[in-house]
DNA sequence: TAGATTGTTAATCGATTAACAATC
DNA sequence: TAGATTGTTAATCGATTAACAATC
């Protein structure tokens, strides 16, 4: 196990862990074979078997695997059992909803502070996660040491607070301000536009 | 134009979309080579010149592509230019800020209606879209010949809201809802799992 | 046992990249 | 003109799938 993943694979592996994660418990507590699996998602079986062999202990013939010991191993690859800290910046309807939300915790992140110019929303707490002012953001990741950050501020501010997650040590920055962001080479941004993916899925049969 | 797209070009597009439109005015208003693009983007410049040729209607030998021009031409293919209608189920800070968005309809899509349970939600306006109860989705949708709907209910109504949509003739669904979605086959869902994505960002040094 | 399933090797398929002629 | 660039054909590379032996 763990050899040689593909991007492919990697891009896969996501997939297998939500379909067996939304099964019902009574399927959770017995076995699967990737054969099942594939019919499931519409993969080939081979290709399902494959990616298995690359996370997990493996299969039995005849019976598969074991549903439990399956979903552990493909979350334990993807680091589900981490403790990584994120911080939010920019407490909207978005921020709100990335504080609000609980199933970070499942994929092995703590949302552990919101951070926003607005002066009345510091010192407030939501979904028990407290909300500072933007200008105590740099200090609090870097002695928290913080290496990821969400940017959901309007788009004329993305780029300033993009700026002070970068000074702040930030590496990852999941960016959900239509706007594009210049960070030094050591730092990744993923775009996370709602509208591309919308277009993807609402025009799929026109391509 | 327009020939034998590959899912990977249909992929690279919207990258190529993003990437010209956030250029700078002065940039924007003249011309920009496929090897640019390449450069700026981390691929291939052979790749972008393929992928370009399937949409645009081609550059020019030493001046490469005017660049107001491709960006037209790669928004028109991916239908950048429609007016599809879009509802929002759940008005939470997800679905509010869905509908404070107004970066949809650069992309074609326009969201036209939100729907509670909530009955003091119903008869607001948010950001000028107009707010109503759950009861009534499922005759606007069928009279609007509403074709797409984005979930932001929390978990456990998504599948009794999902199964409205379905019945309402919608057949394309972005779920928010972290929980797997029951539908005819004939209807398409896609799972919006922000924490998956964030792992894959955060995480891409580890894998 | 017979049959379903795993895991791997070999063959196929598709996507990327290299090479090059054409063009401005 | 010389050189940068386009667009296409051919070669390479990588990923998927078919075939099959091993296993329970």
């Amino acid at each position: 196990m763990a050899k040689n993943i593909t991007s492919q694979t990697l891009q896969r592996l996501p997939l297998y862990f939500s379909y067996l994660v939304s099964l019902p418990e009574s399927r959770k507590s017995g076995n699967i074979s990737a054969t099942a699996i594939a019919e499931a998602l519409g993969l080939n079986d081979v290709q399902v078997r494959k990616d298995l062999a690359s996370v997990s202990r493996g299969g039995r013939p005849r019976t598969g695997y074991i549903t439990a010991e399956l979903i552990n191993d493909i979350g334990r690859f993807l680091g589900f059992e981490n403790h990584d800290g994120v911080v939010v910046a920019g407490v909207g309807n978005f921020g709100r909803a990335m504080l609000g939300s609980d199933s970070f915790a499942d994929y092995g992140f703590d949302i552990v502070c919101g951070f926003d110019c607005n002066e009345k929303l510091a010192g407030t707490v939501i979904n028990g996660k407290p909300v500072r002012h933007i200008s105590e953001m740099r200090s609090f990741c870097i002695s928290e040491n913080i290496k990821t950050g969400i940017i959901t501020v309007p788009e004329n501010s993305a780029q300033e607070v993009c700026d002070i997650m970068t000074e702040s040590g930030i590496k990852y920055i999941l960016n959900f301000a239509s706007v594009h962001l210049n960070v030094p080479k050591n730092v990744v941004v993923h775009n996370e536009n709602i509208s591309i993916t919308l277009a993807m899925l609402a025009r799929r049969d026109f391509f």
